[in-house]
DNA sequence: TATATTTGCATCGTGAACGATATAAATTTT
DNA sequence: AAAATTTATATCGTTCACGATGCAAATATA
């Protein structure tokens, strides 16, 4: 006899860890056709909600470290989406920038967000109960984020 | 004026990568006492359930790609956590059984999840929530995973 | 102003994820 | 039964995540 605890279906943590997976692969078509990956969708989202923000920002907001976004940001630096320069008050900072193709990016991708809104809902998860959803992430977030 | 949709606030899918991120974070300690990962235990977990599965069987019911499973079973037998054995039906399948370490680790690990449940409960999220919670994850993971 | 500490970013190694592709065994079709 | 197709698993290349560590610039302390 198997402790219910153990058992798969009660694991909350892998249904978070499904239910990303799964999302993040229903962005995947939208966002390779411009050649980038969803973390780096995440990095565009700052920017494109605050242009000219350090890697510490931007990691911060995303709940990332920073050896995880540096070569994230290098990655997109290649393929000439950002511009990282050095902090002229503070020489430790790399400022991340937008480039003009990061900038039309936004336009290209307008349609993303409700593509993937469509493809969640179903009986459970509606415009009315997402609220609901959202405030129980983010409380698991803040509760664990300390 | 940014569009609403493009708000990192509205994001479904990054509060589900954060929130899987994080709570796997709290997992980590206590898995890494015994040489394990996160993705390790969960293939624990089904072995736990059922001995001896063929690989397909683990990478369906975690919803992985068996290009995921294999080399994450190849480390585990590496480890001696457990065995991989032709099938004799069918010598295309791959048998993974639990080695005496691997049957072990269950003792070991028995409160891991009320350790991790606790860490998680807030406000929001309560053993009388938890249900709400679980029923849009499981919702959300079926409509995607067609 | 020297010295110590902190901060911001980067490098390295390991283990996932996953698309693309390969291979051999089993099954189906001809 | 031979050929074509499907199935089960594995290999490869790229991109994350992340713990551990390094380093130089900035700040605090002596």
């Amino acid at each position: 006899m198997i402790k219910s605890e153990f058992l798969l279906e009660n694991q909350l943590c892998f249904r978070l860890y499904t239910a990303s997976r799964l999302i993040t692969q229903a962005y995947h078509p939208m966002l390779s056709e411009y050649g980038i990956t969803y973390p780096q969708y995440l990095v565009l989202l700052v920017l494109w909600e605050k242009d000219k923000q350090p890697v510490n920002d931007i990691a911060k907001r995303l709940y990332l470290e920073t050896n995880t976004v540096t070569p994230l940001l290098q990655r997109m630096e290649k393929e000439e989406i950002l511009t990282r320069t050095r902090g002229e008050k503070d020489a430790r900072q790399m400022i991340v920038s937008l480039t003009r193709k990061g900038k039309d990016l936004q336009k290209k991708l307008a349609d993303v967000p409700a593509t993937v809104a469509g493809s969640v809902l179903c009986d459970s998860v509606t415009p009315e109960t997402a609220p609901e959803l959202f405030r129980m992430l983010d409380d698991i977030i803040t509760k664990l984020n300390d």
